[in-house]
DNA sequence: CTTGACATTGACGCTGCGTCATGGTTTAGA
DNA sequence: TCTAAACCATGACGCAGCGTCAATGTCAAG
């Protein structure tokens, strides 16, 4: 007859399919306390406490923090929805950035197998190109800030497929050196890269002879270049150096 | 000239965006050790560390575990590829699992707002009628056993649209009945939507007034019953009693 | 010689509990 | 009535990946 339930903290637990550790930290951080204490020191709960719990549980499987859902049950359904819609959001750049991660893997994937003669190139491109391309350009800002202008007046003049060939190519360039590493930075193959480095640096602006040999320089002596060419390999930032500087030194820059 | 280029903690950080706290981390996990250590105890990497690093922070980056990459960058490509699909798949579950809260949430907002008059009923379907089921089985089993034979065979004999019927008009009797909370347990409307439960638990099988009332008892005394009502509304396990008690005084049970 | 920037080693904090450890309470069965 | 099985309580550590002091030593520049 009696109209009021009252459970221990198993009970509760298995109503609600949690742990009694669970409602423990739920009092601990006063989330949901017992509706009063046995003379034994148990805690009690009971309908009441019951139903909270289960708000809880519902909120917590939205994954809601358990701050949030303090807030939630202690303003009215007004402020619900708008933390809902905000929680939704939260959740919906979540879904958004995993499926880049999802793409990412993919393509490291496609890379690992050497499938695609493509792969390595679009690694290259979709990850490390543009902050190449900003590294370039500080360090030629380093020797004439005017080359900006003239850099950014070219690139703006070229067709998207032209920028493409060109990133590509620039690109493929530090490719096939590695492919060349432990030759003699004068070797033929070496120097043709070199000029191949050469005119795609001319498809931003014209580098003088000291310019060229001041990107060589900082290819191995400045930690953001070292560090990016080191990642293609670690011998790389110091033969690119010798390499440019072999054909700067040979009078090809000027020719 | 000098080939080895030698990193303090603050500069290789910056050079991988990270905090010289990250680099502390990994060398005491043992992720990535100092290349060597000064004089003066302080930590140096070269440009094989950097590189490592690049390659931590990589996979980083696709929320790969710290030991998980360390595991990888142990082990030759062949293996990293089977770590990369798994990790994919893990992925992937997470964008299914956020999509599912996300559509949840979508309708917590809707029955917020009460905005469409379906949304009630369909938290109620989606969320707990299988398990309110599962419980009227239960109770009926409780006296007795034969019962549950029965109300199967009548279950499989409907169509899935007959059953999708029955469980709709289920969940809306306890909806009703909350509407009714303050009534008179005798009022009529009251009376009426008893009958509809009634009604509804004879597509299942022929309560005897006995089982109606038991049912009624264990609505507001058991647990599990209780729970799940109260969920509905706290007032409603013990409004239901007194309804389905009266329901079966009056006669109607039997008629 | 002073400052300021950088280095070191602890050690606690955060999220949401899981998981002992240690010891008292209740309950059902012999 | 005694005992074993369950259940209760309060700590306290663990986890993942660092963030963030705190206390103290080192180094380069003015």
């Amino acid at each position: 007859m009696s109209n009021t339930y009252s459970y221990t903290v198993k009970q509760l637990a298995d109503l609600a399919s949690v742990t009694p550790r669970t409602l423990r930290h739920y009092d601990t951080i006063g989330l949901l306390r017992p509706s009063f204490i046995g003379d034994n020191g148990y805690r009690r709960y009971d309908e009441a406490a019951a139903l909270r719990l289960q708000q809880i549980r519902f909120y917590r499987e939205l994954d809601l923090g358990l701050e949030e859902i303090a807030a939630l049950l202690a303003q009215p359904d007004f402020d619900a929805e708008a933390t809902l819609r905000q929680h939704r959001e939260a959740l919906q750049q979540r879904v958004d950035r995993l499926h880049q991660l999802i793409a990412t893997i993919d393509k490291t994937i496609l890379h690992l197998r050497g499938q695609t003669e493509m792969s390595t190139d679009e690694l290259f491109a979709g990850f490390d190109e543009e902050t190449q391309a900003r590294y370039e350009q500080e360090a030629a800002e380093m020797y004439d800030p005017k080359i900006v202008a003239e850099s950014s007046r070219r690139w703006k003049s070229y067709t998207a497929e032209d920028r493409t060939r060109i990133q590509r190519e620039g690109g493929q360039v530090y490719q096939d050196m590695v492919a060349l590493l432990g030759r003699d930075p004068a070797d033929a193959d070496v120097q043709a890269v070199v000029a191949r480095w050469h005119q795609n640096l001319r498809a931003f602006y014209e580098p003088t002879p000291d310019i060229l040999r001041g990107l060589g320089h900082a290819y191995e002596e400045d930690p953001r270049f070292a560090t990016f060419f080191a990642g293609l390999h670690p011998g790389l930032p110091a033969f690119l150096n010798r390499a440019i500087d072999t054909y700067v030194a040979s009078g090809a820059a000027g020719r």
